[in-house]
DNA sequence: ATGCAGTTGCAAACATTTTGCAAAAGAAAA
DNA sequence: TTTTCTTTTGCAAAATGTTTGCAACTGCAT
């Protein structure tokens, strides 16, 4: 079930990566897997510490190369959240994020999570183009709400 | 005009400093006067060198320090956006932001600016709580979208 | 198999922020 | 005003998080 969706995340991932018509090497191929195996957004360290138990040699410098390279083709997206860590997103369907302000944790909210949120938009800034909005809710996970 | 705006919001950041029984120190005034002189938000780089104009001693660890004690009282908000240098916001009132993604210029977005954010409600996520919701607006400003 | 563009790991450089500490400054009492 | 106590300051060093230069290596199309 879960593993299912995984296999399929995953595969969708390696599809948009070799269609960018990069390589794939096997440090990559394992950071596509780790990414489409959680559905949170770790840090780039996190991530490297998932990595070395398959990849006991790769370093942070390619966990951070290779994500520039996802991000520049498209296949992730950076996600901007409280903290110093940069984190990424497999997700680029428009969606919001949630932050759980005790354990840091960041996950995806459905956009049908936010009432009135398909109706947002700008009426400002003066004379300003608007490309993308993005909401952050802050809250406590269930986890932490207790 | 614009002037007295400044000294207003000045007043009021001194008046909100003053209350929080702290020792007002010439570095912490002159920080306030500075924060009071600018809708953006600066970084601390950008608040030190227009610090050290009138105090050409203040090091960037009591900027630093500063504005930590002062997002501490209330005095001023953490502004979360793309980039790695901290941001604050002397403006607690609820609103959004604006980010340029040409210039990196990052300004306030008054609450009507956003239509239908006012009923943002958020639905989920699963059993967690609610603290706040902030929302960015990435495009290009309107010295930038010509 | 061969060649070449793209990728890797390492070490060092960077940028931003935090910390320990002794000296200095603000606030309040005497 | 002077004393006293607490908080703040600047410096230097350390801690994070990220980027870069470079030589060696790999994936993949020939």
């Amino acid at each position: 079930m879960e593993n299912q969706a995984r296999t399929s995340r995953f595969e969708h991932l390696k599809k948009g990566y070799s269609e960018a018509g990069l390589p794939m090497t096997t440090q990559r191929r394992a950071l596509l897997e780790v990414l489409a195996g959680r559905l949170d957004h770790p840090t780039v360290d996190q991530l490297h510490a998932e990595l070395t138990e398959s990849l006991p040699e790769v370093s942070k410098t390619t966990v951070y190369r290779s994500l520039e390279v996802m991000e520049g083709i498209g296949l992730l997206q950076r996600v901007e959240h409280p903290g110093a860590a940069v984190r990424f997103d497999p997700n680029t369907e428009p969606h919001h994020h949630f932050v759980c302000t005790a354990c840091g944790s960041l996950t995806d909210l459905p956009l049908a999570a936010l009432k009135g949120a398909g109706e947002l938009q700008v009426v400002g800034p003066d004379g300003g183009v608007v490309e993308e909005i993005s909401v952050m809710v802050r809250g406590r996970c269930a986890a932490c709400s207790t």
